[in-house]
RNA sequence: UCGAUAGUGUACACGUA
């Protein structure tokens, strides 16, 4: 039954609930007895289709059967409530649980934030996470995550901070996401000193920052048009992990916006050196920088060479290609590579 | 490790002024 669950739920991760469901048909057949995990599955994958009567009835069938749901057979489904139902009615049906004394754990209430905040209702999901509390349940870092970014998407660091705050001193320990989260919303809201200290001090303090903790402010100092003071995160990051795709891009992004080519190219040959693949969104900051600064010919033949190599291009290749050849005079040959995209059916906007 | 959840990089267009 085990290896069945682990098939059937990488299956269903992966768009093929049909096959998931037929395998569940035959362990019944061959006479296994599903457990708690196989119906989490399904119930997971009902409601990946938004079929929630069907998951509903999967949950009473089991309760039937005296498979007891746990709290996460729960989040399974209030999730998926929320998603296709409204977060309004997920959280009626926590509720109703919770009275009926179903297992309601802060599993299913992080589902609840989440969603309550996805749909940007932010004070409901407030409004959650305090009566979680009243209710016995400690909120832990992933609730107050969800509503942080929430705050921090509405351009309210300050209330983002502040829920921060609360959360630490609730005794629940802080991490590189949430602490990230708020440190790029600085960063985008013109605060990116404020948001350099904040890493800083948190560093100081023993924190662990990952790469993308490192790269908002690395992205931060390169917008500013402080390549230098970049760089030296950069070097710092290196000396402490392995520097992935995105930080690349980030640096020799900051490279291309002062014009500084040279260095860029020798960015991306060292993450070649690296072993790192660069994607499309890599190659575009690379062949936007070439164009932008004399060189749109090499620009083309530079995406033109990703594509060779298997990478996507997307619409920001396409308008880089586009902006490249006008910019290096081939106006008719822009027109043409328009002309071809639109045949394909590729979508233009 | 048989089941759930959070953060970062590119162009353009758009909307408000």
């Amino acid at each position: 039954v085990k290896s069945c669950n682990y098939l059937m739920n990488h299956l269903t991760v992966n768009g093929k609930f049909d096959m998931a469901i037929s395998i569940y048909h035959q362990l019944k057949k061959g006479g296994w007895s599903p457990n708690v995990f196989t119906y989490t599955i399904l119930i997971k994958g009902y409601c990946g289709q938004k079929k929630l009567v069907e998951a509903l009835d999967l949950l009473k069938e089991m309760i039937e059967l005296g498979i007891t749901p746990d709290d996460f057979t729960y989040a399974t489904f209030i999730e998926g409530l929320c998603l296709h139902g409204g977060s309004d009615q997920g959280y009626m049906f926590l509720q109703q649980c919770r009275e009926e004394g179903s297992p309601i754990s802060t599993f299913c209430y992080n589902a609840v934030i989440r969603r309550f905040c996805d749909e940007m209702k932010l004070q409901n999901a407030e409004d959650v996470l305090h009566d979680m509390g009243r209710h016995g349940v400690r909120p832990d870092s992933y609730c107050y995550s969800s509503l942080i970014r929430g705050y921090c998407k509405t351009g309210d660091v300050q209330k983002a901070q502040a829920l921060h705050d609360e959360m630490v001193s609730e005794g629940i320990k802080t991490n590189c996401f949430v602490v990230s989260s708020i440190i790029d919303s600085l960063c985008k809201t013109g605060l990116a000193e404020g948001a350099i200290d904040m890493f800083q001090e948190f560093k100081d303090s023993g924190l662990f920052l990952d790469q993308v903790a490192y790269n908002n402010v690395i992205d931060a100092l390169c917008k500013m048009g402080k390549v230098e003071a970049a760089l030296k995160f950069f070097n710092e990051m290196k000396s402490r992990m392995v520097p992935d795709t995105k930080n690349y891009t980030t640096l020799l992004n900051g490279y291309c916006l002062q014009g500084k080519l040279e260095d860029a190219l020798s960015v991306f040959e060292e993450m070649l050196e690296m072993g790192l693949e660069p994607d499309s969104i890599t190659y575009n900051v690379l062949a936007a920088g070439l164009s932008r600064n004399g060189f749109p010919l090499d620009a083309v033949r530079l995406l033109n060479d990703m594509e060779n190599k298997g990478v996507k291009a997307d619409s920001s290749t396409h308008s880089n290609i586009i902006k490249g050849l006008c910019g290096g005079g081939k106006v008719m040959e822009a027109k043409a590579f328009f002309d071809g995209l639109e045949e394909k059916g590729i979508d233009t906007n």
